[in-house]
DNA sequence: ATGCTGTCTCGACGTTTCTCAAATCAGAGA
DNA sequence: TCTCTGATTTGAGAAACGTCGAGACAGCAT
């Protein structure tokens, strides 16, 4: 794996991009809507969230698979499924050295979803 | 409608607290992930990713059900089927005034979601 | 009261998701 | 080569989701 090429621009604007429009700015055109839902989507599992957590503060940027999998009480190829749709969505990357794999974010997609809902009522709230 | 109490704390954090513990920061618990997640999961609709935006850019904060349904070639259930997703997710609110329903945004949850995912790279990356 | 319009609830249908066990693939080592 | 371990793929079953039509409810107007 880690061959896959992910989500190649994911908005309009090149995936890794400092920003995108913001949800209260003006209304998002269908197909930003329809690039950004999935990876929201990816994150609406509690076990993905937490992975996907997991994976971003590992220390050195990246985790291994077997450190990922014993932190929860499935099974491995469950595991794998939902480390597959983080990296179908776009939100993290994999490689493989040797024996293992590990896992590392995207940085760019998790900073359009963010910027993508950081915006509070314009004035009038 | 506009009645139930949904979300009363979506974290172990008030609801409308400014933030909340980010992604990259340490591994988030489990019972926060499996707070949050059902939000994420919300907007993972391309649909609703689109009503959220309509809702949170209307002009007077708030915008009539009216206006929404007929932006999507969807029928009215349907629409008024994803408004009670993002209602029990706890990201909109509802009321109706006379014959019409207004929906507007919670900013504290949103505030809570943008901040999950704000942080980059610790320093390694 | 009767009717009309806007919104929601209910029941149903097909599709997708989550989970596991079994099988398969990839690489390391004897 | 053969085997062992780590990770993914495949296939299957149960549950959840997105969509609709039909019906019910709320409020305004006649």
């Amino acid at each position: 794996m880690s061959k896959q090429a992910v989500a190649p621009a994911i908005t309009g604007v090149p995936v890794d991009a400092p920003c995108c429009p913001p949800i209260a700015e003006h209304r998002i055109p269908a197909e930003t809507a329809a690039a950004l839902a999935p990876a929201f989507k990816a994150l609406g599992d509690p076990v993905r969230l937490q992975l996907m957590s997991m994976i971003a503060s590992a220390p050195a940027g990246e985790i291994c698979v077997c450190e990922l999998t014993p932190a929860f009480e499935l099974s491995g190829p469950t595991i794998s499924h939902h480390l597959k749709t983080l990296r179908e969505a776009g939100l993290v990357d994999a490689d493989r050295r040797g024996t293992w794999v590990y896992y590392r974010t995207r940085p760019g997609i998790l900073r359009q979803l963010a910027a993508l809902l950081s915006v509070e009522m314009p004035a009038t709230a």
